[in-house]
DNA sequence: GCCGTTTTCGGCCCGACTGTTTTCAGTCG
């Protein structure tokens, strides 16, 4: 197997966190945790990078040092540097941190006076009374942390929370601040607005002339389980959320005159921010969540336009702020012009009552119009998938009658005849070819045999490519956010097969599939591949996921143009065929 | 440890809140 960015953005990370509380540099810290990011986020591969002998040291934030500690980590699958680093900060020290008021300079304390290494010692101490003498360590400190040993071992895992279900939880609560008549402005930040798949914490940002009311009324709302901290302009609740962990939320509120810099601020991602007031530094100016200023002169502040323009960029999208090259791209002009929701021309992947989905074809296709869509694509599922009802070549048969029977009841809008057919685990198809050439247009899945060998599962899906009918790869790589871990397979493979066999890939809509991500959106934007996006919805209602389908590929900077299903199906179907 | 439109050395983004101390370090975002 492969090493993958990730293993050795794990690696750096910890290097980061055992030298932040060994004491290091500050700076050589930020080194590690900056490549970290960097490598985490890079659509291409490391790995293949190594072995193509690229110089890695082009990448930002990776120089000479770092370069070759990748290039061992890639040959040797580790770092001896970290294992000697361990000898001195044990690892379990990690656990540690993540004790919240505990930072690497508290547990670097709690290590080096009192030997302390884990929360079972930990816990010990404070029982002896150990750790209140320690400097710096009160008897409020000591009891926040008894509260977070016992939330740490009662949920092991820190639990991000979908988009969607964010979105929910927090509605209510925007609602009774909306409420409150002296505030003027509310919009949520942060990754929230920067639509990443998956989100911490919720930042919502309110201008208003009145603070005082706005934070009494926001640290008293019903659903407010703890008060994390409680200022004149800013504030942290954790709200209740109905599942075993509670969503943070931070509010804060500043002057009209600041919402654009505040905005900005809040947004992130840190590291584009970062970025940004480098920028600013560069130009003799300073950046905060008030303003750019000059001296003492406010020069921006009111519209987060306005701060780009003073560090000379144009304004870029949130979803682009990740500092993954938009900075330059804005210096060069390069900017890509997002798809939007409005761009979209059809839906690709739908079920209906024939397979597991609850409305009727009809009803589906009157809810497309109503998305102002000029076609889509019925795709109930094919035999293997049995549990869902899946169709026969007869039923397949059936129904292609059954859309040509109705169509006529539609002007200007197609109803397309298709399906989404398993990928059996040898790489045929689940129907034969003489059933899908009478199909406008077909998706391929896989559902079963998941736990294949990378090598097996990676065969299996370029073979079901070479079947003249296939025309997209639906969920491609089987992940469900939280829940289910992608199957291994070789996806870059994958999508080059599918740019030379003229195959396309989805991004499918779903909250919990998000199936390509972003990162790889932008991989197949770079290969050259265009995607698809398309709901797989199994309800009317459902069809209004395409949002989060949307969101993920601006995310991966895809614009109108690199989204087959934005074009009208004259277009798509010249496209398709093979 | 990285980086360079003044730099190969000397910088490295910025501010609010808390708790522990009485002016600030640590944490967090």
């Amino acid at each position: 197997m492969p090493i993958h960015n990730q293993d050795i953005a794990g690696i750096f990370d910890t290097v980061g966190d055992l030298l932040d509380i060994k004491g290091e540099n500050p700076f050589r810290v930020r080194s590690y945790k900056n490549a970290a990011r960097a490598i985490e986020e890079m659509s291409q591969n490391v790995t293949e990078m190594v072995d193509k002998h690229e110089d890695l040291t082009k990448q930002p934030g990776i120089g000479k040092d770092l370069s070759q500690k990748i290039e061992e980590i890639v040959r040797t699958g580790r770092l001896e540097y970290l294992k000697n680093l361990t000898k001195e900060v044990p690892l379990s020290l990690l656990d540690l941190l993540k004790i919240e008021t505990l930072g690497p300079k508290k547990v670097g304390k709690l290590y080096q006076e009192l030997s302390i290494r884990d929360l079972d010692s930990l816990e010990k101490a404070i029982d002896e009374g150990e750790v209140k003498e320690l400097e710096g360590f009160g008897e409020k400190t000591v009891e926040k942390i008894k509260t977070e040993i016992e939330r740490i071992r009662s949920s092991p895992q820190e639990r991000r929370f979908l988009l969607a279900a964010a979105e929910k939880i927090v509605s209510s609560l925007l609602e009774e601040l909306e409420k409150i008549p002296s505030v003027d402005r509310i919009i949520i930040a942060g990754s929230y607005r920067r639509r990443k798949e998956t989100v911490g914490d919720i930042d919502v940002l309110v201008t208003c002339d009145d603070p005082e009311t706005v934070m009494e009324r926001f640290v008293s709302y019903e659903d407010v389980t703890t008060v994390i901290s409680h200022g004149s302009t800013k504030s942290s609740v954790k709200l209740r959320s109905g599942r075993e962990s509670d969503l943070q939320v931070d509010l804060r509120v500043v002057p009209d005159e600041s919402y654009g810099a505040a905005l900005h601020y809040f947004t992130g991602s840190k590291a584009h921010n970062v970025a940004v007031r480098k920028r600013a530094v560069s130009k003799g100016l300073k950046i905060n969540e008030y303003g750019v200023f000059r001296d003492d002169e406010m020069l921006a502040g009111k519209t987060e336009e306005a701060v780009y323009e003073q560090v000379g960029l144009p304004y870029i999208e949130p979803e682009l702020r990740e500092d993954r090259g938009e900075i330059e791209a804005g210096l060069n002009g390069n900017l890509p012009e997002l798809v939007t929701c409005e761009d979209m021309k059809g839906d690709l992947q739908t079920h209906s009552t024939e397979s597991d989905g609850k409305n009727s074809i009809e009803e589906m296709a009157r809810a497309a119009i109503d998305m102002g869509y000029e076609y889509f694509a019925v795709t109930d599922h094919s035999q293997r998938v049995s549990v869902a009802g899946g169709m026969d070549e007869k039923r397949l048969a059936k129904q292609i009658d059954y859309i040509n029977s109705i169509q006529e009841k539609f002007s200007d809008f197609t109803i397309l005849k298709s399906i989404e057919v398993d990928i059996l685990e040898d790489g045929t198809l689940d129907l034969p070819d003489s059933i899908l050439k009478e199909l406008d247009i077909v998706t391929c899945s896989i559902h079963y045999n998941r736990n294949l060998s990378y090598e097996k599962q990676t065969e299996r899906i370029l073979r079901a490519m070479d079947n003249r009918y296939f025309n997209i790869l639906a969920h491609p790589t089987g992940r469900l956010i939280g829940s289910r871990e992608p199957y291994q397979f070789d996806l870059e493979k994958v999508m080059q097969a599918a740019v030379e066999k003229g195959c396309f890939l989805e991004i499918n809509a779903h909250p919990e599939r998000l199936d390509l991500n972003d990162t790889h959106a932008r991989m197949a934007k770079e290969m050259g591949l265009k995607l698809t996006i398309s709901t797989d919805s199994h309800s009317t209602a459902n069809l209004k996921n395409i949002r989060y389908g949307i969101s993920q590929a601006r995310r991966g900077w895809l614009t109108r143009d690199d989204v087959l299903n934005t074009r009208p199906w004259s277009e798509v179907k010249k496209l398709i065929s093979r």
